[in-house]
DNA sequence: CTCTAAGTACGATGGTTGTCGAACCATAGC
DNA sequence: GCTATGGTTCGACAACCATCGTACTTAGAG
């Protein structure tokens, strides 16, 4: 057993290092969470709505946030249009870096 | 957009109310940490290790959180030897309950 | 121009998480 | 019985996160 004390950004650091190992723990840590699990669900149809399409119980500063994780993570991407920004599943990028994975986790989701 | 405040609690009653949602939330979060990543990495050879045989560059305890985590999100079980615990991966019930997943994200990592 | 609708940004707050060290426990070997 | 060895448990701590309310921005409607 090794015994070795690193700090936070080391140890991010160290995560950079093996090739793809930091963004796919963003993406599974933006799918970790019920609200924008289902966010993520409900774009899957592939059609492209807005923040304020999805009922969610939450208020409008949460919801923003959840969103931008989403963004940040790169599970979704958002124009603007009018008054309201415009979310889309970024379906092909996904499947092309994460092959199966967000098929895997759409579909257990709606076991 | 709606505007209802809930409890932490009351969000994971909600979450777990929609079928294999909240377990699926908790396999996600098991595995979206770099270090916990590398273990489940390690064990999807299908070979037995103990906890220390994974030279992770963190001291014991939070080692034996990790190991924990995915226990209780039901990624890896575990099983006494002598001084050892041995930890397996439940690729089966995983696969079962969540088909593609796994690979998904090994896939991913190995890239 | 004013008002409303749709979000974003900011600051606060309580809960969760990753980390550590120290203490503890169980087993194997002496 | 003593001593490693391999883990677990506990308490502490800093960082992070989900949530809220308030203030702000921007765009269309009147």
């Amino acid at each position: 057993m090794v015994n070795v004390v690193i700090t936070e950004s080391e140890r991010a650091e160290v995560a950079s290092c093996e090739t793809g190992e930091l963004e796919l723990a963003a993406v599974l840590h933006a799918l970790s969470d019920p609200i924008r699990l289902r966010i993520v669900t409900e774009l899957s149809d592939g059609v492209e709505r807005s923040c304020g399409a999805f009922n969610l119980p939450i208020t409008k500063s949460t919801c923003s946030h959840h969103f931008r994780v989403l963004r940040e993570a790169g599970v979704i991407s958002t124009r603007v249009e009018g008054k309201s920004r415009i979310n889309v599943l970024r379906r092909d990028p996904l499947d092309e870096r994460f092959p199966g994975l967000l098929d895997a986790v759409l579909q257990a989701r709606s076991d």
